[in-house]
DNA sequence: GATTTGTACAACCATTTGGTTGCACGTTAG
DNA sequence: CTAACGTGCAACCAAATGGTTGTACAAATC
């Protein structure tokens, strides 16, 4: 078992992240494993597509390390790793306070006077 | 100008914020217009690619409702629209909520005592 | 041991993505 | 008016996505 040990994420994995939740079917396989552990062809008795396919989708996930795999006998359980989802919460956080940020400097400049646009 | 009227967020309207949101480059641009709304071409300027293809991301950026564009002239400047951000992180408080709540589950199953473990 | 079950993986296909170049058009400047 | 600038759009291309079917293999069951 590999522990996680960055603590920067890269922009990569970011992606990775993100992508991983662009898609309904990956959104939904994420709530079943955090609401439950549960194997992958469970899994795939949920949806109308291939197993394949939602073998594919938990791999998506796993790559984004949103999700794991603990081997049970011949089944394979997928579980949730919300750690991942507290990376992206960070992402969006940072452009909520540069957000903020921008909005207190806007209230600094009509405080002071608008002066002069820098109009670029 | 369109107002936003749809309170629920349709599947694939998250499917476009996530997948704008997972690309650094486009993660990039949304940093600068929420510093300071800016031109396409200044935009362009910031990175090595073609202007037609930060024009494309910005177009990724604006389906998924993330970034508008205003017209100044002959210029067109993008701004954000961070209302789309909270969407997202709606979404990751959802995720985040289910795991409270089977975190809860859980502690309320071993305060009742541990009558029949899974064997994990 | 033979069969079923859960999983993995390869090959294939259609569509999308992310980049390029080139052209057209409206707006501003000389 | 003419030239330059900012933008938009189409065509094209390589690579990634999201799906399929088929094959292979290890573990559980009979």
């Amino acid at each position: 078992m590999v522990v996680q040990i960055d603590a920067e994420p890269s922009q990569e994995e970011i992606d990775r992240i993100f992508q991983a939740l662009a898609d309904a079917t990956r959104r939904d396989i994420l709530v079943r494993v955090i609401e439950r552990e549960q194997s992958v062809s469970a899994l795939a008795g949920a949806y109308r597509m291939s197993l394949p396919a939602v073998q594919k989708h938990v791999a998506v996930l796993e790559r984004a390390g949103l999700v794991g795999k603990t081997r049970h006998g011949r089944e394979q359980r997928v579980h949730a790793e919300p750690e991942r989802l507290a990376r992206a919460r960070g992402v969006l956080d940072a452009f909520e306070a540069l957000w903020r940020h921008r909005i207190d400097s806007m209230d600094a400049l009509l405080a002071e006077g608008p002066t002069k646009e820098p109009k670029e």
